[in-house]
DNA sequence: GGTTAATATATTGTGCACAATTTAATTGTC
DNA sequence: GACAATTAAATTGTGCACAATATATTAACC
């Protein structure tokens, strides 16, 4: 086999899936005026409020370089407020403005819309997550242990 | 099950995968001073020189927004010639250089590095690809249906 | 054959990613 | 308590992605 063709690259089929299902997304979350990036710190913030950048970075595996325009982005659309934490000046803690609160109800059909216009039953969608998710995790712990 | 909860989404593991492998590939691809989208091009030419920028992008699934400077970098950096094909003058052929054919044997070994620095098997690797392959044939089919 | 439509690439503008560095605050050590 | 080391976020610079538009060439049609 010949090892340098596109097709026999796993990162391939990884890469341009992953930008594929983005562009699902994206009409999507058009009518939320949200970009994909901003919609994964939404779904974490609708989770659980009041987090600091890092933890944020943390869970998304995104660094501040990412996040601080990012969250200014969000912050300018009302969405989130960015307050310094007195405890600690270093840190800011991101919170939910009423607004982000709400937008949570226009988001909750996102994800079934989405499975939808993939094609994919619920059993194999929990399977490829599963197996994706393994090898994420699998790979994240390896580069920390390091 | 909560859909909104990330960890119940499809898209992130995803995307996060795909930035995970991406970061692998990254300090292999340095020594070649490739950034990954590019080794993706070289790739493509590896395999079949000549082609027009649309074959590029169709493989690839990149419009010119993303080839044309992409490519002008490869121009800059001696590994292809951009030349506006004769018989019709909107294609523009992507043709390796001798530098550009040359670099090709220092990116043989590139592939099974990265599956080791992901402790996958062979089997393994092969199962994850033919699973990502086939919805995103799926995806980029019913796509380019409608 | 002149005009319209279609096609291929380029350009512009916005928003990520991420490396490298900077700034500011906190902690640890003496 | 002074000072070095660490930490958290911000800043700077480069390179994608991608939408929208522009430019230039070719094809299609009357």
């Amino acid at each position: 086999m010949n090892k340098l063709l596109l097709d026999n690259q796993l990162c391939f089929p990884l890469y341009a899936l992953s930008r594929q299902v983005t562009a699902l997304y994206r009409p999507l979350l058009e009518k939320l005026e949200l970009t994909y990036p901003q919609y994964l710190v939404m779904l974490l913030l609708w989770e659980t409020d009041n987090r600091f950048v890092g933890e944020i970075g943390e869970h998304l595996l995104l660094d501040s370089g990412t996040l601080t325009p990012l969250l200014k982005r969000l912050e300018q659309k009302q969405l989130i407020t960015r307050t310094r934490n007195p405890a600690d000046e270093r840190q800011v803690t991101i919170q939910l403005t009423e607004a982000g609160q709400t937008l949570k109800n226009q988001a909750v059909d996102i994800p079934a819309q989405l499975q939808e216009s993939m094609s994919l039953d619920d059993q194999q969608t929990v399977n490829l997550r599963v197996q994706l998710m393994t090898l994420l995790n699998q790979l994240t712990k390896t580069e920390t242990i390091i």
